[in-house]
DNA sequence: TACTTACATGCAACCGCATGCACGATCAAT
DNA sequence: ATTGATCGTGCATGCGGTTGCATGTAAGTA
């Protein structure tokens, strides 16, 4: 393998000086335009490209940014993730991507490991704990995904107008009594979601049983049927789509059919945009989260003083096919 | 914001020279262990982390390795780039990811972008033309999955046995005319299906008729019954989970019942896993494919010699809930 | 005891680029 | 013609580690 040229090398064969290559990639507009023109045909000739490296090494600027999240395989994040990347990649940052497990410690580590090698963070649903998030904010650019700290730019997936309409969207259907089956302890999201429930319930007249699934996944929503069926509800809001779709086994397991025995809302439409049976599901932006995330982030980079950023993305239900009319009588 | 510690600062406090700390993390085997423990423990109170920008200045390593896929979030993927990102982690490697959205110039702007500031390449799906990543193998460890270049470290996800299988399967259950619904022009994993197909319908006696998704996705899949269904085909193998997800939206608009009137099997096995109803499907190893990627290009980094590297990784039928008898005469 | 030997640590020169400062040249204004 | 700006470029230093070589020290040998 051919030796990578250098600053130096380019340097010497035009007999310039060192500085006056660099200042023609960084500062062109301090050199005279003929001795850009050199310099950048000599780079040409060679096959130079500045070795961003060692850029980082003296600016302490790096053009990489990190991405953290839980699971990367949880299909809330793919699409944020995606947009965060392309994001970023349309200002010349790359992105290190970081998957903590859920695992606070396993977080813990890996933004202490990108620390020195990255320009900023964006963390999304951080199982950090507030003050080591504050913490964090204090000494390097930082972004929150569905994490709301006052002070530390954050940008909140709002599921709670899309959970508000779902909720009067089963009222409407006739439903008397629905359930929430909830996710993971401790996430901002389903935190938020039961809030959003709470709220609707104060509108509207209707019973509401608060379920969880444990954990939150399709195996963990199926199990959560049998409670649900003989809680006597008749409609159930999923945490995500995901157990959404494990409500659906565990129903059909049971033999209920949806929508006409039982409806069936989940929350994402990341998965019920390509799945079938068609889920009602509430729509969230999480493509958008990432997109905004990354350019708050990039803003701060830039040096923008922005005040205390607090992006909320609103949701909104979207109707396909596993709602329907209340069923006299229980389910089953 | 609080200075972030370096080596001299720890020298400082120890009253040892930077080259001892420096020691302590990459060749703790010269020193004491007593002096080691005391870097360590030193390191440890002051939050210190090696800066790996630094060091890769001096190395010529940055412990970097670049992941990139044609689309983060179609559901092969994640699971992937978790595997490969984990297996990173563990050997203190981190994972730049980049996504080309399928378009081959993107991604060579990628791979040109990444190459100064990674050590090597993991290209999944790659779009690029073979004699490009021959090149590109030439000048960087690089390891593909899912392309098969001869003298090129690639990895395959193998659907060739499960595809087979799933022929079987709907032989056994007495369909005699099967579809194939394709995926994306150009490739690898839809070639090799194909090819899978027309292998077994050689050993078996059927009728195959092969179609295509444009574009491959849920959308594309339900455009595609009405010629699935025209064909007189009962069964329905399709290029994968989401587009046999579509089929099975495109069917239901028909009438037509699952798998009563019709049968269809997906392939990928990750959207399969966690929804309803159970598809059943050709589960393919994609995460191992991500694992074993990124320890081989691991191992290429560590200097080992490895001569022509083709993993390949078997696949098979998982039969669940969307395949049965062969219905007699034509579905709908 | 003197001398080798192996081991633990320090010194100093890089790695490739950025940048503050100094310097000479050019040019306008007095 | 002299002076003060302005502009283009070079010099030298530093970013934070790594590493070959030199040095010092303790253990081993005769």
């Amino acid at each position: 393998m051919a030796e990578v040229p250098t600053i130096s090398m380019i340097a010497k064969r035009l007999g310039v000086s060192q500085s006056t290559v660099s200042r023609a990639f960084s500062k062109p507009h301090l050199l005279r335009p003929e001795t850009v023109r050199r310099v950048l045909e000599a780079a040409e000739t060679l096959g130079y490209v500045p070795n961003q490296v060692a850029r980082a090494l003296s600016t302490g600027q790096s053009g990489i940014i990190a991405l953290i999240v839980p699971d990367v395989a949880n299909p809330f994040f793919p699409p944020l993730i995606r947009a965060a990347q392309a994001g970023a990649d349309q200002q010349d940052f790359c992105v290190l991507l970081g998957d903590s497990a859920e695992n606070p410690d396993q977080e813990a580590r890996l933004v202490t490991r990108f620390t020195p090698q990255v320009d900023g963070f964006v963390l999304a649903s951080s199982r950090l704990a507030d003050p080591v998030l504050v913490d964090h904010a204090a000494r390097k650019p930082l972004v929150l995904i569905n994490r709301d700290i006052a002070r530390v730019p954050r940008v909140l997936v709002d599921s709670h107008t899309g959970v508000m309409q779902a909720v009067a969207h089963l009222v409407e259907l006739g439903h008397e009594h629905i359930a929430y089956v909830g996710g993971p302890v401790g996430s901002w999201s389903d935190h938020q979601r039961r809030r959003a429930i709470a709220a609707a319930r104060a509108e509207h007249r209707l019973t509401v049983t608060m379920l969880s699934a444990r954990p939150a996944t399709y195996a963990g929503g199926a199990r959560t049927v049998e409670g649900l069926v003989s809680s006597g509800a008749t409609a159930a809001i999923a945490f995500d789509d995901v157990v959404a779709h494990g409500i659906l086994a565990g129903l059909a397991e049971r033999g209920a059919r949806v929508p006409e025995d039982f409806s069936v809302v989940g929350c994402d439409d990341v998965l019920a945009a390509t799945t079938y049976p068609p889920l009602t599901t509430v729509s969230l932006r999480c493509a958008d989260a990432g997109d905004i995330a990354v350019s708050v982030l990039l803003d701060l980079l830039g040096g923008r003083k922005l005040g205390d950023v607090r992006y909320s993305l609103d949701s909104e239900l979207v109707v396909r096919a596993t709602t329907g009319p209340a069923k006299r009588g229980r389910a089953t």
